[in-house]
DNA sequence: CCGGATCCCGGGCGATACTG
DNA sequence: CAGTATCGCCCGGGATCCGG
């Protein structure tokens, strides 16, 4: 039986909370201070392959509330891994673009995505953002299976257009227009990860309208090929 | 002037609020609901070397609370990345160790280390668990620099020895005696790191009793210069 | 309509106390 | 020593509001 819970309320505010920080001198650490907050890794995902206005970057990260976007960005910003311009005048509106530091979190989604896409609880078949899916190609590419094949594939996904190089045992991929790729696939990002990924055969997507695949057809089965999974665990 | 505001109270109880998962097909967004949460990453970090006690864990993560320790070590066993196992009879204790797949985070602890090295808000100087000092070596080591040496480093700090093997162009730390070391170093994690990252002669450290050194000095003074910073942003 | 800002609310997280 | 219980704060999610 408690008797007189004696809350003699001394909240105890130290100096500062001190904000939250793991004050340890490990650089993981140090990096989960500064992008350790929900959705920051991801904020960061999107703008990889370029510069992105507010509601693009909603477009790709379904789920995040604006004001947390705020926040996140403005945090970017402050530790100098994005900056925000304003685009020339009759676009009143600004874009958030990764610094070359910024950028260099490219090889954390690598290696974060290859771990977990060995956990059983992965599921691929979940909706994914064209940035994502640009990503992965060039986290699961497999040299071996690319073995004497070249090849410029465009990707056109709702207003997005990407530019994937394959050759030389190298697997590029950049914002750009499709006009000298060999072969063009259109569509939601979910149905090109269905047949690179999940082993849909293009027909069956074509058939369903979820896909148009435009140009050389043999590069594009043979592109579908070129991503393995890893085992899972 | 808000005229009665129709607090028509629907909480919107969706199925569930769905767990708080970010529902991406990305692999470094699956990531992040396995182990984005506060504090995950930096357990597994703290068992990189091998199986430790409820305690060792709260000693290696100075700021962490009983409960959401046990929170993480729950979630980290759901989902495979550890395994939680009794001690043989006379201590009747537990120890938490990595399973196989849980161990293979080491790589993104690396790359986060080094990208968030460069940032300017790093700060070196901060406490520093002996599991973190360990893999810094094996994240920071500069093959180049140790051209042409070949030695094995003691190290003991606090109740935990680890002996780092360097030769070949290859630096690997692991938990074990320094018996057959042909130098130990001996102190706080910190003053090890100030040494080595900090620059500081360890001539000083010894006069100021924050670390010993036994054995073949000279290996001493060149191990120190082996783990380059690098350059800030 | 875009790019946020503001408010409310629930749950994650931190601190402390307590228990086997 | 190894957790469990409790409580309060603040971060994060959702809706609404507002300036250009």
């Amino acid at each position: 039986m408690k008797l007189e819970k004696i809350t003699t309320r001394r909240p105890a505010k130290k100096s500062p909370p001190s904000a939250r920080s793991y004050d340890d001198a490990c650089g993981a650490a140090h990096a989960l201070d500064l992008i350790g907050e929900r959705w920051a890794l991801l904020v960061m995902r999107e703008l990889m392959f370029g510069p992105k206005r507010f509601s693009d970057l909603r477009a790709g990260l379904p789920g995040i509330s604006a004001n947390v976007l705020t926040q996140r960005l403005e945090r970017l910003e402050e530790i100098g891994a994005l900056s925000r311009r304003k685009l020339p005048p009759p676009a009143a509106s600004h874009v958030y673009e990764l610094t070359p530091w910024g950028h260099e979190i490219e090889p954390v989604l690598g290696v974060l995505g290859r771990w977990a896409a060995r956990s059983p609880l992965h599921d691929p078949t979940l909706p994914l953002s064209a940035a994502s899916l640009m990503l992965s190609f060039k986290t699961m590419f497999d040299a071996k299976r690319a073995k004497g094949f070249k090849a410029r594939v465009g990707f056109r996904i709702g207003e997005e257009s990407f530019l994937v190089r394959i050759g030389d045992g190298e697997c590029d991929a950049a914002r750009g227009a499709c006009d000298d790729a060999e072969v063009v696939f259109a569509g939601a990002a979910t149905a090109i990860a269905a047949a690179v990924y999940g082993g849909v055969p293009l027909k069956a997507l074509e058939a369903q309208g979820a896909l148009t695949v435009e140009g050389d057809r043999a590069r594009a089965e043979r592109f579908t090929s070129l991503f393995p999974l890893p085992p899972k665990m």
